[in-house]
RNA sequence: GCCGACGUGGUGAAAUUGGUAUACACGCCAGCCUUAGGAGCUGGUGGGGCAACCCUUGAGAGUUCGAGUCUCUCCGUCGGCACCA
């Protein structure tokens, strides 16, 4: 049978069709991070993820679950738009183009989706829904637009959410990233940070990737100080983490953009160089303004500000490079127990003080180690710093008015609109005084124009619409316009896992009971990529659309219960593949010379699934060589037309039992290592005779491995039916368990000898036995046993003089 | 710098609670079959040693009858964050 048709006898008898309204117990949401259709193809990495979930689906559905396990494409995205730009080829055009041939090449490797639920997030049957969702999130007060300091990448001529930047580059060029001051739109993801970060705890998640988002949300407690500016009506707040070494700081940093710096220094002598300063600091790319290692610089304000803490001292004001605007309040106390601070203070030739007696130590400066007694510190003095001294400052300050308890964030609202083409069109007209205005509802989808110029030119390409600019005034009267920005395509994909639920539903974005249905997702797969882009703002838009009454409550507050990622697969040479290196392999070109059951079961048994892992073309043949075995002995077995009727062999009942756990437990390199073990074993055959049971059974089992394979046997076996279609074999624990043990001798824990055991012989049968042996004999003659150790059913350990 | 993960043959890697280290596969070696094989089959294969034996999970120490697994120190690789107050 040729690999279509057993596809076709698939989707004939539509096997991998989600049921409809599934019992709640009995439903199971196997899902994949869909993928961006790029021009180049499947990549090998793909299948790795695809091929463990199809595993786990198949292993489920053979379990009796109703599985709902789809496929679709994330479409929108620059490529298309670059690949436009230089050929004039329509996104449009390629992109369709680009999924037919990733549909084609995923169809190939025998996953069982239901591919009656693919969605198309570049379609506006579905764009309609992301529109729509922005509305919500407007309407709630979560999507608003702002002027503020962005990032901007030159090479892709567009605005960049700060999760898109990566060392100061843009993720996709590479290339620096500039601070632009733009109007653009953002979603208040801030509003959010105290769940994302406590809900984290409730979900079946790698721990890297749960504590890169506590990471990336960053919460930190501490204090916030206020200080009034000597001689004038300013107050300066500050924040601080450490509140321990608060008596220590001597003077106050600001950042260069802070609102308050021109009328700190307004007509004074220090005007000139301190505005200067603030200019030279503008438009710095946030590499260069990021880089730890740079110098440290600051310009004086001759300004001081009174220290709540000390109120006759004065600390000096001086503007500092290293002071951030978007963290904390933007100005910093310093002091000599800071790394940073005590090098700037240095530089600059402004008093510190010590508050922290050390022993034994000749380094003056640390600020993240809670330890030492605290000098110099008015009623603390003499106090061991510790995490309960530390409380009762802050209570104490607090209690005298000096400082609040405050919380502060890593996490920085999500700026979600794009000035590219290739997007979903943010829903939003402005009126002719440049108020802004949702679209109404019923005029979604709000269809992204085709008469754009989109060659890049730094403003958004739907601005060159006419037919966009006449469409406005139509719908809305003269003087009216869209907004021309488009969404980023993050936005698209936090929300398509909703979609397959119910995704041809024309009045909804998915209905309420396909929702209660299907929802959370039971597993989700794909790469550690997404840990803080997706991952985090897909957990976002569940939390909202629930709030705003859009996701039942029953589905609970989280949208993905458990989540695994698969290890990069790297070239044969150990680097990462890359066209440049040459070293990527197609696995178009691994299908058609091996078939595509060798393929999925060799990305599966090249090592753990998270881990990163090497290909190496020459270990296919193994798997190639193991599924032709399994081929050759049933067809001997069928040739041979004899069954053996007794008992049933133990093998299969063990090999059943540990697959099971291991495709559970996304041991799937194992649980293939224990079928070639059963089959290198082959105690299915004796004297010419085969345990047809066991075989058949044994084909069940590869069968959510290599379905094209088993398809086949099991046709050629006798069943009418399909095998994916047929129950997963049960076992016996009690048959799947040896009657004998080998057992181990150690002389001083040293492994000497075995011996085999009836299985749960007692500790004394064990230790006479082990006595007897002529080995132990040989190791013990001459020598007083001290102590003899019986471990049932593992090792006899004599302790010898 | 801070946080986290990992380190086992020539290679990818196995090893329930601490209990026979190197399963399974690749590669290599030998043999069989073959006109031939980049096919198939059988056997061997951690290192040292003629052998008895000895050594071996990045290095070193510790706990234990017993450590790849637990604890500490160090080295290395990878990932995340980073003038974050």
């Amino acid at each position: 049978m040729k690999p279509e048709e057993i596809h076709q006898k698939w989707q004939e008898s539509n096997v991998f069709t989600a049921p409809e309204y599934p019992e709640t117990a009995q439903k199971r949401y196997v899902l994949d991070m869909f993928p961006y259709p790029s021009a180049q193809g499947l990549h090998v990495g793909h299948p790795e993820g695809y091929t463990a979930t199809d595993i786990f689906a198949r292993y489920l559905r053979m379990k009796g679950k109703s599985v709902l396990h789809p496929m679709g494409w994330d479409a929108f995205g620059l490529p298309a738009e670059n690949y436009a730009i230089k050929t004039g080829v329509h996104p449009d055009t390629s992109t369709h183009d680009n999924i037919n041939n990733f549909r084609r090449q995923i169809q190939s490797l025998g996953f069982s989706y239901d591919w009656s639920r693919e969605v198309d997030t570049s379609s506006p049957e579905y764009y309609r829904w992301t529109q729509w969702m922005f509305l919500q999130m407007y309407k709630h007060g979560l999507a608003y637009r702002k002027k503020a300091k962005v990032n901007w990448c030159n090479t892709c001529q567009t605005v960049l959410a700060n999760e898109q930047v990566e060392d100061g580059l843009c993720e996709r060029s590479k290339d620096p990233v500039v601070q632009k001051d733009l109007e653009q739109w953002f979603f208040k993801i801030t509003d959010y940070a105290d769940q994302l970060l406590n809900d984290l705890d409730t979900i079946d998640w790698p721990e890297r990737i749960k504590l890169m988002q506590r990471n990336w949300i960053g919460k930190k407690e501490g204090v916030t100080v206020a200080h009034t500016v000597a001689d004038m009506d300013i107050t300066l707040n500050t924040f601080s983490a450490y509140a321990a070494w608060l008596f220590a700081d001597t003077f106050i940093v600001i950042a260069p953009e802070h609102p308050a710096v021109a009328e700190l220094v307004k007509g004074t002598e220090y005007e000139k160089e301190v505005m200067e300063f603030v200019s030279q600091m503008k438009n710095r790319s946030t590499a260069e303004r990021g880089d730890a290692d740079k110098e440290k610089l600051g310009v004086f304000t001759g300004r001081y500000a009174i220290d709540p803490l000390n109120p006759e001292s004065r600390m000096p004001i001086w503007l500092a490079n290293f002071a951030l605007m978007d963290f904390g309040t933007g100005v910093i106390r310093c002091s000599a127990h800071d790394v940073r601070d005590y090098e700037f203070a240095q530089k600059y030739q402004i008093a510190t003080r010590e508050v922290v007696s050390r022993t034994e130590t000749s380094m003056p400066v640390n600020a993240h180690e809670n330890s030492g007694v605290l000098t110099d510190s008015g009623p603390f003095t003499g106090c061991s710093i510790n995490a309960a001294l530390i409380s009762e400052m802050i209570d104490w300050m607090v209690a005298q008015g000096i400082a609040e308890r405050t919380t502060t964030y890593r996490l920085r609202d999500w700026l979600i609109s794009r000035q590219r083409y290739w997007g979903a069109p943010i829903p939003v007209v402005y009126d002719p005084e440049g108020n802004i205005h949702a679209v109404k509802e019923e005029y979604l989808p709000l269809l992204l124009p085709t008469d754009v110029d989109y060659r890049p030119k730094g403003t958004s390409p739907l601005g060159s619409s006419e037919s966009y600019k006449a469409l406005a005034e139509k719908l809305y009267g003269k003087g009216w316009h869209f907004e021309i920005d488009t969404m980023d395509t993050f936005v698209c994909s936090s929300w398509y896992y909703l979609r397959y639920c119910d995704p041809n539903n024309t009045k909804e974005f998915a209905s309420q009971e396909s929702l209660k249905v299907w929802l959370p997702v039971d597993m989700y797969v794909g790469g550690a990529e997404h840990a803080v882009l997706h991952l985090l703002y897909a957990r976002f838009f569940h939390k909202a659309l629930q709030d705003f009454g859009l996701i039942p409550k029953s589905v609970g507050r989280e949208p993905f219960k458990a989540l695994r990622n698969q290890g990069m697969i790297l070239g044969p040479d150990h680097q990462k593949m890359s066209k440049s290196r040459g070293n990527v392999i197609n696995p178009d070109e691994v299908v058609n010379q091996y078939g595509a059951d060798t393929l999925r079961m060799y990305e599966m048994f090249m090592g753990p699934f998270d881990e990163v892992k090497p290909w190496d073309t020459a270990s296919i043949k193994g798997i190639k060589k193991f599924l032709d075995r399994v081929s050759a002995i049933v067809r001997e077995a069928v040739a041979a037309g004899k069954e053996k009727h007794q008992l049933e062999s133990r093998g299969i009942h063990a090999l059943i039992q540990g697959v099971q756990r291991d495709i559970e437990a996304f041991r799937f390199n194992t649980a293939i290592s224990k079928m070639m073990i059963y089959l290198n074993d082959a105690d299915f055959v004796k004297d010419g005779m085969y345990d047809m049971h066991a075989l058949k059974k044994f084909v069940a089992v590869l069968s959510v491995f290599a379905p094209f394979t088993c398809e086949e046997l099991w046709f050629e076996m006798g069943e009418s039916g399909l095998v994916a279609q047929a129950a997963w074999p049960e076992f016996d624990p009690a048959l799947a368990e040896k009657a004998e043990v080998t057992m181990a001798v150690q002389i001083n824990g040293k492994t000497r000898a075995t011996f085999v055991i009836a299985k749960d012989a007692s500790q004394d049968d064990a230790q006479t036995q082990a006595l007897t042996l002529s080995e132990t004999k040989k190791w013990t003659e001459g020598k007083q046993i001290k102590k003899v150790i019986v471990v049932p059913n593992k090792i006899v350990n004599v302790i010898v003089a």
